[in-house]
RNA sequence: GGAGAGUUGGCAGAGUGGUCGAAUGCGGCGGUCUUGAAAACCGUUGACGGGUUAAACCGUCCGGGGGUUCGAAUCCCUCACUCUCCGCCA
């Protein structure tokens, strides 16, 4: 959400400021709304006050032992007019609560403009794809065994669910605690356990809603309860509502969790293996920060992500979203693209983004400032990394011609050995 | 699932219809004392919105929502959450 006093200034150049994503801000009902709230608001005031001070005079006359009678009389009328007013600003206020959570953040003058992905511009490239002597296959044929089995998961479920088998369940898990490990003995994030249901409050907060509920999976019956579509939502929102020590910023939390998308829109859309699943794992990076230093974070958290791939030994490249593909919550969003030799591209596998105030505001996330004044802090989530996808880049990266998969050295230990997949 | 007790400022905790936005303590901030610090003492200290150059000033807020009343932290209804006991259970 951004700062109502914005709505109240020089719409026409927020308006354009919000036109880099292609959002269009309906100007005039704004100014409708907002001159419409000023009246209401001062004369509900007004008769707000002259109640109170009526009522007050009351007390002091019962004090006195006075007649009451011919006061109550006086004031007997109030009410109505009282009651409407209230009303009537209760509902424009909640008219423009609704535009003012419909607005996306204000983008970073830093962000490229641009339509869609193509419009993205790399800003980094790290190793080199790999040159195979024989034609690399992409995951889905190196598992044909059944190790990724996703006839299993269709019957047990549906489209994009995958069952994992043996090694490759356990490769799996390997990747998950190797990120977890990494981020909690390097790079100073606190680990956590959440739970994988919210409430739409927490949802409003970091912003699925209310604009994109058809993305999530709620459950049935009246508990307004949602499956996480990412581990930022319950993670971010632990400081909703809060007024945070100083001296506690900045706050870096992950956790591993699975994460529920319902993937509307994105019909026929990588259709073929593990790359857009409604259920997958992720490995998620937060911080919560003074706003002096989200910049600086940033740049962190997208650099605590690349760890992982350089460990891993993984070609990537990171983009920087143009002002159309960036995220509703985000002022800059870097994504990192790992290389997927089956499919020889660059795929999304990690999305760092500084949301700057604008969760906070949702969230009422606030720190006392040196003055004693309470100020919004800044939120920033990425992935580190997106563990199924993670998988397709080792299976792919790793293979050998006889069709087996060389383990990553520093995931060795774990798997106790260095191939799987052994004919 | 059954019965009961709770939810008040950053935290703890009083307050059961009228100058209560709310005692007191802790914490925070400023000061006295000290070479400095601690202790002690004095003062100060809620959030949000409107308003103002800044103030003054006005309004809202005592878990959420609704109601009664001239007036609600206080009474009523409802929902959520927490705790205790019983039952069930990994």
């Amino acid at each position: 959400m951004l700062d109502a006093k914005l709505f109240r200034g020089e719409l026409d150049s927020l308006a354009k400021e919000l036109g880099r994503r292609g959002y269009e801000l309906d100007t005039e009902a704004v100014v409708a709304l907002e001159t419409r709230r000023r009246d209401l608001q001062t004369k509900t005031q007004e008769l707000q006050n002259q109640r109170n001070t009526r009522s007050k005079e009351i007390g002091a006359a019962k004090a006195k032992g006075e007649d009451i009678e011919p006061l109550l009389a006086e004031v007997n009328d109030m009410g109505e007019d009282l009651k409407r007013c209230e009303q009537d600003l209760a509902e424009i206020q909640s008219n423009l609560q609704t535009i003012g959570l419909s607005v996306p953040n204000l983008l970073d003058a830093s962000v490229p403009d641009g339509k869609s992905e193509d419009d993205n511009v790399e800003v980094k490239k790290w190793g080199e794809p790999k040159a195979f002597d024989f034609e690399p296959l992409d995951h889905v044929a190196l598992t044909e065994s059944g190790a990724l089995d996703f006839e299993a998961g269709s019957l047990l479920t549906g489209s994009r669910f995958t069952v994992m088998r043996n090694e490759v369940a356990r490769l799996h898990r390997a990747l998950s605690q190797y990120m977890l490990n990494l981020h909690t003995s390097q790079h100073g994030y606190t680990e956590m356990n959440v739970p994988y249901i919210v409430n739409a409050n927490s949802l409003t907060g970091t912003s699925q809603l209310p604009k994109f509920e058809e993305d999530l999976f709620a459950l049935k019956g009246d508990s307004n309860y949602y499956l996480i579509p990412t581990s930022e939502v319950p993670l971010t929102n632990l400081v909703r509502d809060k007024i945070i020590d100083k001296t506690d910023l900045p706050i870096r939390l992950t956790a591993h969790t699975p994460c529920f998308r319902s993937e509307a829109g994105s019909y026929g859309k990588d259709t073929r293996g593990m790359i857009r699943q409604h259920q997958f794992e992720k490995v998620e990076l937060v911080h919560v920060v003074h706003p002096d230093t989200s910049w600086d974070a940033l740049e962190e958290l997208a650099g605590n992500a690349q760890t992982v791939l350089q460990n891993l030994e993984l070609p990537y490249r990171m983009v920087t979203l143009c002002s159309g593909d960036t995220g509703f919550a985000a002022a800059k969003t870097y994504d990192i693209e790992v290389w997927l030799p089956g499919q020889q591209m660059y795929r999304e596998i990690s999305s760092c983004s500084n949301c700057t105030d604008f969760q906070a505001r949702r969230m009422k996330a606030r720190f006392r400032n040196d003055e004693g004044k309470t100020e919004l802090v800044h939120t920033l989530n990425g992935s580190g990394l997106a563990v199924g996808r993670t998988l397709v880049a080792v299976l792919e990266n790793y293979q050998q011609e006889d069709g087996s998969v060389n383990v990553p050295t520093v995931l060795q230990d774990f798997m106790q050995t260095d191939t799987i997949l052994k004919k």
